[in-house]
DNA sequence: TATGCTATTAATAACCATTATCAATAAGGA
DNA sequence: TCCTTATTGATAATGGTTATTAATAGCATA
């Protein structure tokens, strides 16, 4: 009925305290890269794992995003994302009046609203570079 | 360098007005099982490779969240969606002076941010109703 | 209408992120 | 220290999507 008691292991541990010091928002294979720097036999299936139950409580954010695979984020405080679309890198974006929708309270087919998610689009500092370059030339 | 001369094919033709016509924002095996009513032998294969054509050449919108299956939408005119947090369902949300975000010109880390999307999140009439139940008796 | 080029197809295999399985291990309360 | 069971590493399985390939069919041109 109840969730079962959450253990503190060394894996957990490491997993943590990498994702709270990285602020790329990492993908789950990316996380698993830094973490065997540091536990060499961890398993990518351990890191998926963390990543489930950590979200779950609440210590971790899964970044709900278009794009292929999740990302990550241990800044907790509420901020918004921006996306590359050519390299898929994700970047924070602070949260303003401007960027604060309000929700509506029913849609009109009686859906019950009750979050909701902005994210923006754009191209990271090297990809519009090269971008220009590409398109620059006559 | 550019992109081939793009021909309509029965199969592309009958997606196309197959997708026009539900306004579920279904997914490409459910836009499959409606098209095969018309077409028994088209191949799943198929389905992906036209909806990925005709959303490139922005005959359709493709609404990509991780983790979830891609959905499709041959509504143009803008506007956003709600999607059920129990069963995916995906409604549409009309655009309001409320809903509405203004773009910030650079992220701090020198992103160009030129578009947004705004997601609501919530419950379907039928999954809101089924949790009633579920949490009502003592 | 016939011809040629090539975009598109059906069928199928491959891909790849994520989950599930399972025997062995270890966290942590008693 | 002992016991319960959450967690692990290894590995297989899942499932949505993409790639491959030989055959087919749009469609521009003669
Ligand atoms: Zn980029
Ligand atoms: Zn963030
Ligand atoms: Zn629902
Ligand atoms: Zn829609």
């Amino acid at each position: 009925m109840n969730s079962p008691v959450q253990r503190m292991t060394r894996q957990r541990m490491v997993i943590l305290e990498h994702l709270r010091q990285m602020h790329s928002h990492p993908t789950a294979d990316e996380l698993y890269d830094a973490v065997r720097q540091e536990l060499p036999s961890v398993s990518l299936g351990t890191i998926y794992r963390n990543l489930d139950v950590l979200t779950r409580s609440g210590q971790v954010h899964k970044l709900e995003m278009c794009g292929v695979q999740a990302r990550f984020d241990a800044e907790l405080s509420p901020h918004h994302h921006v996306r590359c679309r050519d390299c898929g890198r994700v970047d924070d974006v602070p949260m303003t009046a401007e960027s604060t929708v309000t929700l509506p309270v029913e849609s009109k087919s009686g859906f019950q609203i009750d979050d909701y998610r902005v994210e923006f689009e754009g191209h990271c500092p090297e990809c519009a570079a090269q971008h220009r370059e590409t398109t620059s030339v006559g």
